[in-house]
DNA sequence: GCCTTGGGTTTACACTGTAAATTTACACTG
DNA sequence: CAGTGTAAATTTACAGTGTAAACCCAAGGC
């Protein structure tokens, strides 16, 4: 043991730490994963993630940050992917996004699941959230560059990222059928192409 | 203690215990609350409710199911008791649902977070499901009257149902800000109301 | 050489859900 | 009315949780 942990040294054992962490929520869901069985995956003492986390809900909340990355990555790449106009862009970044949750599913529950309450201090979670949000920003300033108002442009935003995660939620919960979201997606489209 | 325990005197107890139950989780949270916090709110040992429910989850159950029934009777009165068209109604429905899940958050999220899969075998659940969600199908059967096939009716109430949901939740999570979800609401009604 | 200091571990505590053993109190029998 | 069987309720017990506090031990500085 080096007599000071070097900041590198910190983030290294962080980043192994959420590596092995998210992996183990992904497979079985944060709640059934113990902090003991996450040290003992990494071959830890008990009390040793403590040294570099407050507690549980910290290292929740890195997992969920590197989540919301992944996940904005996964709507960059999708939109930039694909060849066509922007709305065709949009939708495939739409695609993307139900795919993710639902290949993803304990992952984008932890994401968008029941956590304390941001007193709007969490820079970093915010952070993330606006970049995956940024996508579907891209959809509403076409919008607004073909005319429609700024207000208005920016609910019709909020109004898909709500059916977008309404619809992959219920499915994920098994209150609508295999498929659901996928349809309710297209059903949009139509809806968003016709303006 | 009567011998032996009547239907009646069972009953009775479940009920009782999911009053009690219901207003501890609406208050801080179904997670934030034991067993043994509920038995001792019933003034009996800790283990008593265990001969009424065989665990945990089964008293969840029960109090989802409630949930669903409360919330199913709002949106049909919402409905009822809107003077109008179908339109006029259904929006009013819409908005029930929207104050519903706001002022009752964490009864919200019990109904619709996640429990244990049911395979398909949970049927009184799925009728509170189904009856909650019977008032948005008076929406779709008016669309089918005037004229869409019965298949994208479905999927738009689909569709709907997906965006009321996201919404709230979204606002309930603190990922939207307040007054999101009826904002998105009222947009949705716009577009609900030009087909 | 000691002495400090901080990383890591061990121990300990209050809590959880619930299985199993035990007590209690009634309905019935003789 | 005493005694007994039995179901309801309680008590006890256990394995597990998150984490505070005490402890141990090696790598510096003096």
């Amino acid at each position: 043991m080096s007599r000071q942990l070097t900041e590198d040294d910190l983030a290294a054992f962080k980043a192994r730490l959420c590596d092995v962490a998210e992996g183990m929520f992904a497979e079985r869901g944060a709640d059934n994963v113990s902090m003991r069985q996450i040290a003992a995956a990494l071959g830890v003492s008990p009390m040793t993630p403590y040294r570099y986390f407050a507690n549980r809900e910290e290292i929740l909340a890195a997992v969920r940050i590197r989540g919301f990355e992944r996940f904005a990555a996964l709507l960059e790449d999708a939109y930039a992917a694909t060849p066509g106009d922007a709305a065709q862009k949009s939708a495939a970044a739409g695609y993307a996004y139900v795919d993710f949750a639902l290949a993803n599913a304990n992952t984008y529950r932890l994401m968008f699941g029941e956590h304390q309450q941001d007193d709007g201090s969490d820079a970093p979670l915010g952070r993330a959230v606006a970049r995956a949000r940024a996508t579907l920003s891209v959809y509403g300033d076409g919008l607004i560059r073909s005319g429609m108002a700024e207000a208005e442009a920016r609910a019709m935003e909020g109004l898909i990222w709500s059916t977008l995660h309404g619809a992959v939620t219920l499915e994920l919960a098994g209150t609508t059928p295999p498929g659901s979201a996928r349809e309710t997606l297209r059903l949009l489209g139509r809806f968003a192409s016709r303006g």
